[in-house]
DNA sequence: CATATACATTTGTATATACAATTATTGTAA
DNA sequence: TTACAATAATTGTATATACAAATGTATATG
């Protein structure tokens, strides 16, 4: 990928300014590759990670600040996003009983059905995006993104 | 930045997603911080984007395509983005004489002058971003980004 | 026990963006 | 020249998201 090539200009762009300008022009990539591979199962990236955090809790369920604390881009509405899940009927929804204050969320068999072919289309999508890394360049990418 | 501790995880992520997971954190803490340091001057990332590009062209105009070309990232209206911009006359919109199908886009005087004011609020919150890299390190990273 | 405060979620509203269809203009080929 | 295709921008509409206010429930304090 090459920045200026992109963004199309010829004057060359400080380095600190260039490194935040290929971070962004990364992400869109990224970002568009995965979205694309959940394309076919109607479901937003979000509503993915969503998924994948309800499946983490191997029966528990999670409520809705859990799932706000877990995800990897925060929203502030959780609650539309879990609706949208619910319609499609890959979540169910539950009064908490003890508190009555929160929402008791689970994966329903439906759900981590269609999750498990997502993960397919993701991993192939990841793999896509990482082609040109090496294990090693995987761990030095790490590292520096640590410094963040 | 730890990936599993923002993310309250407890298991270990496998190398491949725990670096995409890593650039997607990465990609919201620099948006949030640009975005605030954006935010006194009411202007979107994108608007600002726009306004640089068009400073960048030096009196010359620039039509809605060659916007869109130049943008870090594409959007799907920037039609409407040029409409705010305008709006709060930060830029000039003509119908192109040679082509009537074209418009052609300034920057006006008003629009110059506060982009120098978000200039050194954006390169202070690269700073920030960026505190913790020295100049090899930057370098570095740039070359891994170049593989995607 | 009554009242105030904190907590968890939901709802209203404004704004942003994506995608498709439409309009207007220009270029091209029979 | 006329008809058709290509180009450039705009508009309509649906969906997404942010932010603030509202709702309902639980906890703490006098």
């Amino acid at each position: 990928m090459n920045v200026e090539a992109i963004i199309k200009t010829t004057t060359s762009i400080p380095l600190r300014k260039r490194t935040i300008i290929h971070m962004q022009l990364v992400y869109n990539k990224m970002d568009e590759e995965l979205t694309g591979a959940l394309k076919p199962y109607e479901v937003s990236l979000q509503q993915f990670n969503v998924l994948r955090i309800l499946r983490g809790q191997k029966g528990h369920p999670a409520n809705l600040s859990t799932l706000n604390e877990r995800m990897v881009s925060k929203m502030s509405n959780t609650t539309r996003l879990v609706d949208k899940l619910l319609a499609k009927g890959f979540v169910r929804r539950e009064v908490c009983a003890a508190n009555r204050r929160k929402v008791e969320i689970y994966i329903t068999p439906k759900g981590s059905a269609i999750l498990e072919e997502m993960d397919t289309a993701i991993a192939k999508a990841e793999d896509v995006i990482l082609q040109q890394f090496t294990n090693p360049e995987l761990l030095q990418l790490n590292t520096l993104l640590d410094k963040f």
